[in-house]
DNA sequence: GACCACTATTCATCGAGTGAATAGTCTGCG
DNA sequence: CGCAGACTATTCACTCGATGAATAGTGGTC
């Protein structure tokens, strides 16, 4: 995943123990898949096994033992092999819409794929007002801004194509029940 | 993941045995992210566990010993309830976009994330282009038709989130560096 | 009869992800 | 004063998801 190169990418800026890390996370990746601290450690375990990055000093000042964790030369070039790296788009197509939609329509009608349709689309034009009142809010980071754009344009995305969806369920239940 | 109700819904079907389930996966969701054979067995083997598929005999008809599986009243019920929940739209953010333009802001400066930005832009430029061309061949399966309309409408929301991002880095650098 | 492709499954291993456990410190409150 | 509760910091046990290699038998073919 990603998100050992997020907390590396957080470690350039500066050695961090554990628990900064994951609250540096929170902060610059709000409403990110939750990052729990377990993951952060084993994470940071994985890191240091593979030379990206050393523990620089063991800390007791007030509370319990805490180890600081820094970058190395390593660490920077593989940051910066992932930064220059473009994401393949769209490889393949995994999507739990799309398995339903297959699965309706394998074990029972196209009634029921269509009525699992409509009512995620319905699950969906819900979600994109709250997204959009949201997004009217004053308070909002820019990242926490652009993290809700992300998720409107896939919403619309996926409307767009539930949709097309309802329109072919007929055609995909012949091609499904052959 | 949603693999092992995709899995449990080929075999509300009629029992089969793990190499065959693997293949009527491949068929019926091409395009989905490549399921090993490794994989079925072990996911297999979970809802067995579970109580959701039971063995229905061991064959020995020429070739290997297999074993055929079929799906309980428990493992219907199961399957029943996955059809009928909507999937939680979008409760939160988990894209590698998101994540590389944060860190690019954090540990370069905003050109930096523009060059990617763009590069990210132009690939999926060309994917779309490949895949629009893909739509119009002739032996495309309504499967198929269906999983490109997803990638595509998907690229076209990063495509236009990618936009947006581009506009607003200037910004996202400035809170991203306080 | 050596080789290859195909059927069918198992195994070892790793990474991702979760929840609970542990343990120390600091703050406030009655 | 003493103790509850919140916060800092890490570890552990465990499950799931995913990958690649190993194993083993069968059928066809050159």
């Amino acid at each position: 995943m990603s998100a050992s190169y997020v907390l590396l990418g957080l470690l350039a800026r500066g050695p961090m123990h554990g628990y900064e890390l994951k609250h540096a996370y929170d902060q610059r990746l709000p409403r990110a898949k939750p990052l729990a601290f377990g993951q952060v450690y084993s994470t940071l375990g994985r890191l240091e096994r593979d030379g990206l990055v050393t523990q620089a000093g063991q800390d007791q000042a007030g509370g319990p033992e805490r180890t600081t964790f820094a970058i190395t030369g390593e660490g920077r070039a593989a940051l910066e092999a992932w930064l220059s790296d473009v994401e393949a788009p769209a490889p393949y197509v995994t999507s739990a819409l799309l398995s339903k939609v297959v699965v309706a329509l394998l074990v029972a009608d196209p009634a029921r794929a269509t009525e699992y349709l409509s009512a995620q689309q319905q699950a969906h034009t819900t979600r994109m007002r709250e997204l959009t009142r949201l997004k009217s809010d004053q308070d909002l980071t820019v990242g926490d801004h652009i993290a809700v754009d992300y998720a409107l344009t896939h919403l619309d995305a996926d409307l767009r194509w539930l949709q097309s969806a309802l329109h072919r369920v007929a055609d995909l239940h012949r091609e499904v029940r052959s």
